[in-house]
DNA sequence: ACAGCAATAT
DNA sequence: GATATTGCTG
C-alpha cells in the first residue's frame, strides 16, 4: 500500500507519482518518493478550541480582532485520513486529566483507561491519555515539592545548608537582609509524599486559571560544579 | 488487551 | 525545546 501518510492541509502539490508498476518485482522498490519534500505547511495548531461552553472561561474578547478573520463556513467536513493531528489539550481538557488523576491519586495505579473513564470525555483515547499521563508524571517527578523541602533532609548526602551564597549584590540596600522566602506551595502531584496513606484533600475546588502549571519552566539553579 | 517507556515527529 | 504520536516491550 502506498504511503498516504503526511497529508497535511494545503493542496498537495505533487502532481500523483507516475505509478511505474511495470515489473511485477519487488514492491517495495519505490521507497523514494517525491513526496516527502513537503516543508510543513506550516500549519501552527493554534488551537482554536478555546471558546468552550459552560465552565469558566476569561474570554479576552474585544479589543485586537483579526483583521481577515470572520465567522464563515470553516472546515466541517471528516478528514477522512487518519494522520491524528495533535491532540490540543486544552486547560479544560487538562483539567479533567488532574481531576481524574487526583481521584485516583489514592491508589497509585492511576491507569491511563481508568483516568479516560473518569474523564468522561468522548474523542478522547487511551493512548492520547497514556501520552499525557507520561509527560505529566515526567514534570511532576522531577520537580514533586522542591520548594517544600528547606531543611536539608538528604541522608549519606552532604547537602550543606543553602542558607546564604556569596552575596555580592549586597550593596547598601538597608537592613532588608530576607533575601530568601520563596515558597511556593502546591507543586502539583498530591498524596504520594505523606506518610498518611488514605484519602487525603477532598474536592479542592478552584486553583485554575489558564494553562496548567506544570510546565512552568522552573529551572532550579541547581548549581553543581563540576 | 493494557500500561510504561523510548523513539520519532511536529 | 516542548509537546504529541507512534512503536516496542513487559
Amino acid at each position: 500500500m502506498p504511503f498516504s501518510r503526511y497529508s497535511s492541509s494545503s493542496s498537495v502539490p505533487v502532481t500523483t507519482v507516475s505509478l511505474a508498476a511495470a515489473t511485477k518485482e519487488e514492491k517495495e522498490d519505490s521507497a523514494m518518493n517525491r513526496l516527502s519534500l513537503l516543508t510543513t505547511p506550516s500549519v501552527k495548531d493554534g488551537c482554536g478550541s478555546r471558546g468552550s461552553r459552560s465552565s469558566s472561561n476569561r474570554a479576552v474578547s474585544s479589543s485586537s480582532s483579526p483583521p481577515t478573520l470572520q465567522p464563515s463556513l470553516r472546515a466541517s467536513s471528516l478528514q477522512q485520513n487518519a494522520r491524528k493531528q495533535r491532540r490540543c489539550w486544552s486547560p479544560e481538557l487538562h483539567r479533567r486529566f488532574v481531576n481524574a488523576l487526583q481521584k485516583l491519586g489514592g491508589s497509585q495505579a492511576a491507569t491511563p483507561k481508568q483516568i479516560r473513564e473518569l474523564m468522561q470525555v468522548d474523542g478522547l483515547t487511551n493512548d492520547e491519555v497514556k501520552s499525557h499521563l507520561q509527560k505529566y508524571r515526567l514534570h511532576t517527578r522531577r520537580v514533586p515539592a522542591a520548594s517544600a523541602n528547606q531543611p536539608v533532609v538528604v541522608l549519606g548526602g552532604l547537602w550543606m545548608s543553602q542558607d546564604q551564597y556569596n552575596d555580592s549584590s549586597k550593596v547598601s540596600s538597608s537592613g532588608s537582609g530576607s533575601p530568601q522566602s520563596p515558597l511556593h506551595l502546591g507543586a502539583g502531584s498530591r498524596g504520594g509524599t505523606s506518610p498518611t496513606e488514605g484519602d487525603s484533600m477532598e474536592d479542592d475546588e478552584d486553583a485554575r486559571s489558564e494553562s496548567y502549571s506544570w510546565k512552568s519552566h522552573t529551572h532550579k539553579p541547581g548549581k553543581v560544579d563540576v
